[in-house]
DNA sequence: ATCCGCAAGTGGTCTGACCACGCTGTATAT
DNA sequence: ATATACAGCGTGGTCAGACCACTTGCGGAT
């Protein structure tokens, strides 16, 4: 009864017909969408629910909208939802904490993904790139993990949580060199345990 | 820049005014926020623009308008933004495997935690609930499972991945009771490698 | 070639009008 | 005393129109 009335809604009806315009039409992120007014005039509704339908899905981090430019298709990293969440959900300390497991959870998973993946070239040819670094970015190596799953998804949520993770202003430690290399090397070997194990170590847990 | 840009609009000021408001007066799932014309006047905008912001915090899932009624705070789970954000970043059926494969990793996610509560007693508890039911919802046995952790998040991301689970229609093959029982023998067991074990033939992968 | 002004198109905010719905209180009929 | 109908009020939903601020591109002047 409330989702039905909810997508009865005009400005829902108009978020749904602005994403199969993205689809039939290609867009890709940095694209530009319809303007404003030419939407209204397409879809035969009103500017302003026009407007409501677009700031719902900027929200979301869907689109961004530029004064004097127009409105672009972005990436759905939903960095604004982030935020957003951020406040209705995480409101008191043990969820910060909460957050920082969740995020070590899926970085495990992440790596019991890549075992099962069978692509020990590929980490070979990242640990080469990373022993030349002077320095390992956490992130971009966490990133490279998330890619080597290829699990959109464990992807996809590492990002949000981690976005948040930056938004709260908690400084991750960056951890040495060797530490990860020996990830990289447990991954090779191909033992679950002895991955996650480095993995921890990593993250000092252990 | 843009993020700079986007907090300069007049509807995430009105967002994040609503959310100080939610909170200074305690207001919970359920409970009426006030109306849009009354926001229009208390908060000195157009109520236009009053009507942006909630349009997207609506979409959000975190509150619910009904005409006639007013508008309402809600749990914080996104069943529209579910929706919504499916259509945006679940594009292929590989995707689909990866939600499974994500769930999945949560779940047992879910199980490592318990593992470290030590809280048997609940468990038991729980076991004795579960011996006489005739059948067991894997929704609620999960739920459970998300309770028993502790971890709001992964909670609240299960929650997340399982609604959409849900939404795309695939059906969530229940099992057994003696596969729900063996699960929660080993835990009280207290071995990690057992209870991932019995979860895998619980969700028959092994 | 460069600079500047202007026009056009874009988004941003607002006011006001009107409609549809739901709830509540009151009046009326039984 | 009770049930029903209706009016009023407050709510959300949609829209038109006005006006402002910003960006970009083009044409003309230097």
């Amino acid at each position: 009864m409330n989702s039905e009335a909810v997508s009865k809604k005009i400005y829902i009806e108009i978020v749904k017909k602005i994403r199969m315009m993205i689809d039939e039409d290609g867009l890709k992120p940095g694209d530009k969408i319809p303007s404003e007014r030419e939407l209204s005039e397409r879809l035969q509704v009103g500017r302003s629910s026009v407007r409501e339908a677009l700031r719902a899905i900027e929200l979301l981090g869907l689109i961004e909208t530029r004064r004097g430019e127009g409105t672009f298709l972005r990436d759905a990293r939903g960095n604004q939802m982030v935020q957003l969440l951020s406040t209705f959900i995480l409101q008191d300390q043990k969820a910060v904490k909460d957050l920082k497991d969740t995020i070590q959870f899926i970085e495990m998973d992440c790596l019991r993904v890549i075992l099962q993946r069978n692509n020990d070239h590929k980490i070979a040819h990242y640990r080469q790139t990373v022993e030349v670094l002077d320095d390992v970015s956490d992130d971009e190596f966490f990133l490279k993990m998330m890619e080597l799953a290829n699990n959109h998804l464990l992807y996809r949520i590492w990002v949000v949580l981690n976005d948040f993770y930056r938004s709260v202003d908690l400084k991750k430690e960056a951890s040495s060199k060797p530490a990860y290399l020996a990830v990289l090397d447990a991954l090779m070997a191909g033992e679950e345990k002895e991955v996650i194990e480095k993995y921890k170590r990593l993250r000092k847990l252990l």
